[in-house]
DNA sequence: AGTGCGACCCGAACGC
DNA sequence: TGCGTTCGGGTCGCAC
């Protein structure tokens, strides 16, 4: 599940390889991932070139100079690079091909990833990329801002760190990782957080991200960014998919639950 | 407004 | 070549 330390592993990959390259044809597999319209997105991105790729939270970046290609990877959304003459890979949906004879390729088994090309001095007001809150490396991410957002929210600080219109770019699993480091009950309402509580928050989610980009990102489960780039962060994980293994602070067994429907790892002892 | 939940997808895991 | 069912996960949109 690519969350923020994947995507940005990915945006650096990426940015090695197909900067700077004329795309001279566009094939569109699957039409319902693009978000804009069909015809302009094959019409304007063939005879321009990408000039640089940037992220912003989840987000993928693609900038064409006067327009951006916006690409969110959801669960399982990874790009690769192939000669333009390889056969089509199944879960391939979006072939992009340059005039040096290699192609982009979307990959995504489950069809969820989503694109959107935009004009670029539109795209900040692109209302998915405009809600986008503070990023965990972000200077603004404070105390008080949290502090702030989880006023009067009833909702479990779990579900909170998910909601990206508040931090930008956490997902399930540096969610429960944030949540253990700062020895924090998942359940626990958002309102019921100290100052202090929302420090912990700040100070865990910069050193976990930082270390999971650090890392290339964390390969679980079916995830491998592109281009076959394997994350390495996984060794460091602390809770997740760690259910009934000992809690490597307390030995306590790590209990598993569902918060508003999602998978929750956590140590009963550490986060009370 | 805030909250809850089904829909979108399909491979993997599971039950029998 | 076993087949049918359930699960998961980020985000959106709709219901309450």
């Amino acid at each position: 599940m690519p969350e923020i330390a994947e995507v940005e592993t990915v945006r650096n990959t990426l940015k090695r390889r197909i900067l700077n390259k004329k795309i001279v044809n566009v094939n569109i597999i699957y039409p319902k991932m693009i978000e804009s319209d069909i015809k302009d997105f094959k019409s304007i991105l063939e005879g321009r070139k990408f000039i640089d790729i940037g992220r912003i939270g989840k987000w993928l970046i693609f900038d064409l100079d006067d327009y951006v290609l916006l690409s969110h990877l959801r669960m399982e959304g990874k790009y690769f690079i192939k000669d333009s003459n390889e056969a089509l890979a199944k879960h391939e949906h979006v072939v992009i091909s340059f005039a040096d004879g290699t192609d982009l390729r979307y990959h995504d088994t489950r069809k969820f990833g989503r694109m959107n090309l935009v004009k670029k001095s539109d795209y900040l007001e692109v209302e998915s990329i405009k809600k986008q809150g503070y990023e965990p490396m972000s200077k603004d991410l404070t105390s008080t801002y949290l502090l702030d957002k989880f006023k009067n929210k009833k909702l479990p600080i779990k579900t909170l760190l998910l909601d990206q219109t508040i931090i930008s770019g956490l997902g399930n699993i540096y969610a429960d990782e944030v949540l253990f480091a700062s020895k924090i009950y998942p359940l626990k309402k958002g309102e019921d957080l100290t100052k202090k509580k929302c420090q912990n928050i700040v100070d865990s989610s910069k050193s976990i991200i930082e270390k999971a980009i650090e890392m290339g990102g964390t390969t679980i489960k079916s995830y491998t960014s592109s281009l076959g780039v394997t994350g390495r962060f996984q060794q460091f994980l602390q809770v997740h998919k760690r259910e009934n293994e000992e809690c490597f602070n307390c030995q306590s067994k790590i209990i598993k639950i569902k918060v508003n429907g999602r998978s929750t790892y956590y140590c009963p002892k550490c986060q009370k």
